[in-house]
DNA sequence: CGAAAATTTGACATGACTCAACTGGAGTGG
DNA sequence: CCACTCCAGTTGAGTCATGTCAAATTTTCG
């Protein structure tokens, strides 16, 4: 049942039994279809989020109504609005599922408490908000230096199972190009094109 | 001496006397000169620290030899590079100061042992981070969905202090554009063209 | 004061966008 | 099982924002 989620957290932090006992006492399981809104905007992030199956992407939509994908999030990734979860105020993300998914979620207070009964989770999720953050410094540094292309590439080097996971329009909308402009870099890239 | 980092603490955690001597114990101030290096490509982070007085940037030099400003760090800010920190490898950064600078720094080691004998700072630096990986996804959203123009807009309302302190040019490499384009959204800002 | 750095301006190039049309599957319902 | 629709993906033409390169001007600072 928690398999992946302990095996997950295990990488960071080791846990004695009781502490399993009490941490997977908190940990609720929910199943999403296709589709389905995780988070829709203007709602709060109330529950911390692991996707123990299926994928899912975190999007704003601007003010010409197009979306912009931040994030996806595949097994073994938390998801969320970090923001929203933290300050309890309505997220201007909408997260939906690209694929039927299945989650395991617990509150803010249960996080809370388990802060203080098991303290380890302190260091478990400053772990990952570091690892987090450092992603997100280097994907900010990549979208300024490097042209669509070689974004494209990388996209692919990193996130290779993603690939064959979502339509391209999505991967476009992550990469912050439009579908059309994808289509012509992958033409480019197939027709062996250098990357420098 | 040690008020402005204490203070900073202070908005997170509470410390008791003790533990604010034991802190306090581990920490050693630097003076830099302008111009100097906190830190070079190629050097491995070793210090985790504060600035205390003073402007940072932390850029990168891509293929082309341009240089890319993904921080600015001024007064009650943390500097660094996480990634180095953390792993202990070469940094890909270089940090300079674009004033004299004072410092406020302590070894990995010692942040270790702090997190060991005041777990409080576990939360503290979680929560740090924690704001810092939001501030870092809202800076994703806004590359990608904003023109240069109102990315500049807010880059004002939301760094006043920094405008008045550091050069155009640099600015224009934080914000990911050329001096020369920085200069024309200038002119057209001045003009008093609309944001939207 | 004078040199170096920063900023501005002009001319031109280019990458990416928009809009519109077309193609080819995937899925649905009769 | 076929006809139909819907959606993703591709392609083309024209536009626009920003980049590049070079030069002129202004500011900073030793």
């Amino acid at each position: 049942m928690w398999n992946t989620i302990l095996k997950s957290i295990g990488r960071h932090i080791q846990l004695t039994a009781e502490e399993v006992e009490y941490f997977t006492s908190l940990l609720t399981v929910r199943k999403l279809r296709k589709r389905q809104y995780l988070l829709q905007e203007g709602d709060v992030m109330r529950l911390e989020t692991f996707v123990s199956k299926g994928c899912l992407r975190s999007y704003e939509i601007d003010a010409k109504g197009q979306e912009h994908i931040i994030q996806f999030s595949v097994e073994e990734w938390w998801v969320g609005d970090m923001y929203s979860f933290l300050t309890g105020t309505p997220s201007r993300l909408n997260i939906d599922c690209l694929e039927d998914t299945e989650v395991i979620q617990f509150s803010k207070d249960q996080l809370e408490e388990l802060y203080v009964r098991v303290p380890k989770f302190e260091r478990y999720f400053r772990l990952l908000v570091q690892n987090a953050y450092i992603a997100s410094q280097n994907r900010i540094l990549s979208i300024m230096t490097k042209p669509a292309l070689e974004r494209y590439h990388e996209f692919l080097q990193k996130y290779p199972t993603i690939e064959q996971r979502v339509p391209n329009h999505q991967i476009a909308s992550f990469l912050g190009i439009t579908p059309e402009s994808l289509s012509r870099l992958r033409k480019q890239y197939a027709s062996g094109k250098p990357l420098t």
